[in-house]
DNA sequence: GTCTATACGTCGATAGAC
DNA sequence: GTCTATCGACGTATAGAC
């Protein structure tokens, strides 16, 4: 390539770039937090970051990509990384994410905006995120079943990958119970969750 | 459930008024029913229906609870009254739910999207929808694991409303993850939860 | 490369004409 | 009872200032 090089990707002195990113990334995160998932407008968000909505599409795309991307970090920081044993069940990790997005108002609506969006057709950025999420999480959560079943925790008569696609859809769907109805009996279901799941063979928790 | 507030006008002869109301609804039902939930703008249905989209609002007050008429009627429609025996197990009612939704396309996205917008404020139509909602099929569930529990066909050892709870949440999130990954395990999860729901001092159902 | 200013088309909602 | 007209807000796209 004698003349006219071309090169899209990796560049110097976007290194401003990223951290202003970040830093509109941490402020938008705060305004989830303070006022839940209302007023999430492009045009509001910029008012509370400080920019016009164009900057956020500078560095978003588009509103949905700004918002799955708002989602990630939260969850990142959240705790769910990767510092979870493989011992714990897998109620008890459904539990862990369950606080902590009940910590941050407005994390559970954009989670139910998200996968709603993602859906519907011509929302790529969602479907992504759902898609990469779902499969993420119930292979996190099998891996920790068939550790559990080895250790004579979890009852050996059923699929680990059956078990995961249950207690994810448990976890979602008692979430959104639990946001409409405080009484709704979310830690009554999850816990039965766990009876249920656990090996008779074994000594029960409860005795 | 008393109704008390289903008057577009305070003046004489609303029968006609009702009836329109109905035909567009049925139109708009329609329109769902083929093309999904996409393209649910107040105009666009207004355009299949063949009314302005004032019209619309006229009828129905808002976009919202035009979604939330249209799921109840295609809800009612689907499962026509309430012939559903007591005697059936709670994932087999779920699993007729499930089936019924299939067959109208764009049901289960309407429903997530009413869903996640009663998680948010100032979605007044959607909020009530959903808590009644959840209400009441928890309660009809929670019969019918009463009943299954007195005829031996569930352990004796689980609550019913906690049950009820659970059922529901893993419903909503496995059709979830079904329509995002049609090879995601949502019968075999359905299944799972049958088996540890049944009563294992009865005749076991696969021995 | 960052970001503002501005404009476009569509949206839900409403007011007033007929 | 239904339409036309209009409003403010929305997401997106683009031109150009810095």
């Amino acid at each position: 390539m004698p003349d006219g090089e071309r090169q899209p990707a990796v560049r110097g002195s976007y290194a401003k770039g990223v951290a202003r990113r970040q830093e509109i990334l941490d402020r938008a995160i705060e305004v989830f937090a303070r006022r839940g998932s209302d007023r999430t407008s492009l045009r509001a968000i910029a008012e509370e970051v400080g920019v016009t909505h164009a900057a956020l599409t500078h560095y978003f795309g588009s509103l949905e990509e700004l918002l799955v991307e708002v989602y990630r970090e939260s969850e990142r920081r959240g705790g769910d990384g990767v510092p979870v044993p493989l011992d714990v069940t897998p109620t008890e990790l459904v539990r862990r994410w369950s606080d902590a997005n009940h910590e941050v108002q407005g994390l559970v609506q954009l989670y139910s905006t998200l996968v709603a969006s993602a859906l519907e057709e011509g929302h790529p950025a969602a479907r992504r995120f759902a898609t990469e999420r779902f499969a993420r999480v119930r292979s996190e959560i099998a891996e920790r079943v068939r550790h559990n079943q080895s250790a004579g925790r979890i009852r050996a008569d059923v699929d680990p990958v059956a078990v995961a696609a249950l207690v994810v859809a448990a976890s979602d769907g008692l979430q959104t119970q639990w946001l409409l109805d405080a009484d709704a009996p979310q830690d009554a279901a999850l816990s039965l969750l766990d009876q249920l799941l656990s090996n008779p063979a074994a000594g029960r928790p409860s005795a």
